[in-house]
DNA sequence: GCCTTGACGGCAA
DNA sequence: GTTGCCGCCAAGG
């Protein structure tokens, strides 16, 4: 194994990605900001939702639960309608602070570091630091 | 091989 | 406090 393929021993950069929608919680949202900044790509939001767009379908990506910064359903009309996404958020009891807008200080997942043992040695669910605004 | 677009984010005025 | 502009990274035409 050479130590370039060591370095390089991410797939790809979509790969990637998918991998850390995958670990989006069930009732939890994160931002597109926090995957790529998760990625080491703090400023490659652009490009996770540009791998967004064209998901594998035997992946089964959850992509609608990302969201942008703000929590508003910037993809939703990828989804065909922005009601779509914001039926399958609110299916899985997330709360809304307006009609297309999530109220991220609720349901703000980090991807930490997903495939990584801290992310194991918390069970990849459950972390939840989230807030007690009430 | 070049330029433009794109499901975002941060900073400045 | 709000609105607007620029910057990043990657893929498509």
């Amino acid at each position: 194994m050479t130590d370039d393929a060591a370095q390089d021993d991410q797939p790809d950069f979509y790969s990637r990605v998918y991998e850390v929608a995958l670990h989006i919680p069930y009732g939890r949202v994160t931002t597109y900001g926090a995957i790529a900044r998760s990625m080491g790509h703090p400023n490659s939001a652009r490009v996770v939702g540009y791998a967004l767009n064209a998901p594998p379908p035997f992946l089964d990506v959850p992509c609608h639960r990302v969201v942008n910064r703000i929590g508003f359903l910037s993809g939703g009309w990828h989804f065909g309608h922005p009601d779509v996404m914001r039926d399958k958020l609110r299916a899985e009891g997330v709360p809304f602070v307006d009609d297309y807008q999530v109220d991220l200080k609720r349901v703000m997942w980090e991807p930490w570091a997903v495939g990584s043992a801290a992310a194991d040695e918390v069970g990849d669910l459950e972390q939840i630091p989230l807030f007690e605004d009430g």
